[in-house]
DNA sequence: AACTGAATTGAACTTGGCTCAGGTTGATCA
DNA sequence: TGATCAACCTGAGCCAAGTTCAATTCAGTT
């Protein structure tokens, strides 16, 4: 029972995008918390009752955000690492792929690093539970992803072996923790910190 | 002007301990937004508004609970690495201690990494700002603490040379990320964590 | 007993997310 | 052209939870 969210098709009025975008904004800059619902509503363009037409609480616009950029970050792995047959390579294609992304891209992992905690216990309402659900198998499903290419990697005697899962782990978790810290207008580019990780990431498995 | 924090000292009658205790349990089991503020007093045996004796609003609560965890963390950092010459065997006894912890403890790092963001923006109150630059300045110690570590053992020619501040900023990431997920009564236990996560800095980090 | 500061409280205020009952818009089709 | 209907939107207010405040109790001191 994977139940997939079905994505509502845009009416041709629809802000739903928009609204999205606006959030993605503001969570990702001022955080989710710190931002009104109405600060929100009035970027849009639209009174705050309005956003009720879209979502059903400011938490359910967070929950969308954070399975749409889990749902990529899968997409993102898949692609990556689809035809790159040597393990090491495969790990380093993923992890380059983890870490081009756009500017928006990276208030959405910000903002998906931040609230990872609500995705542990149960929503009270019935779409706000259902977006929750859907993140909390994508969260698996990525987790699985690099546990995968280690254990692809360790049968093939590519990597020595050891507790896949928990070394996968904690691989997801030192790529991931970038993001609590990274700012596109600070100091250090992007590109050096994927060159660094992806290193890290090679020492840590490989031989 | 590293403005250190006075901590209220306890007359006898003082909950602010109980207060402390009880907030950590709650905001680290049930997260701090989901938990109510009167839930704590009620814990605590007092009124909703005899908290404001000791706390000048909830979250200075919170960043109370950060920093004193940020200072723990400095304080093991250093009595662990104190008297190790070796730099591999100062990064193994700094990674020992950071998961050398009681489970009261564990509920604090998660709390420190769940909120870490709140330590970014200016607050609007006076202590509560007074916390977050104190928290802030910790943070910056601490990861003074890994980088010192790194620089060392890189001008000893034990460790390649790279850039020591990214690098010990990802190892710390490395560290910490582990108290997002880790659960005392999960299945795997603190030890494996921390002898993986030992290995993997050392590989992470030494030629 | 009078005094003092710490500790506590009930009642009221504030803010921000949310509900509700209805109004407007525009695509579609006669 | 105009009728229809679902999508879209709004103003007025509700409610929960954090917070303020003025007044009170408590414990130790003089």
């Amino acid at each position: 029972m994977a139940t997939k969210i079905v994505e509502p098709e845009a009416g041709p009025r629809s802000k739903r995008a928009a609204i999205l975008a606006a959030a993605v904004d503001h969570f990702g800059e001022a955080g989710f918390e710190a931002t009104k619902w109405s600060t929100v509503a009035e970027r849009v363009g639209i009174g705050q009752t309005a956003l009720y037409h879209y979502f059903e609480s400011k938490t359910h616009c967070l929950l969308t955000i954070m399975r749409l950029e889990l749902q990529r970050s899968h997409d993102k792995f898949t692609e990556a690492t689809a035809d790159v047959a040597e393990p090491v390579e495969a790990l380093r294609a993923a992890v380059r792929a983890a870490y081009d992304v756009s500017d928006q891209e990276v208030l959405q992992m910000r903002i998906l690093q931040n609230h990872m905690d609500l995705l542990s216990g149960p929503r009270k309402s019935k779409r706000e539970e259902a977006e929750r659900v859907a993140a909390r198998q994508l969260v698996q499903l990525v987790e699985r992803d690099w546990t995968n290419l280690l254990v692809k990697g360790m049968s093939q005697g590519a990597f020595p072996l050891r507790d896949a899962q928990l070394l996968g782990a904690s691989v997801l978790g030192l790529i991931v923790s970038v993001w609590r810290w990274y700012r596109p207008s600070g100091p250090t580019p992007l590109s050096d910190v994927s060159e660094l990780i992806e290193d890290a990431c090679v020492r840590m498995v490989a031989t």
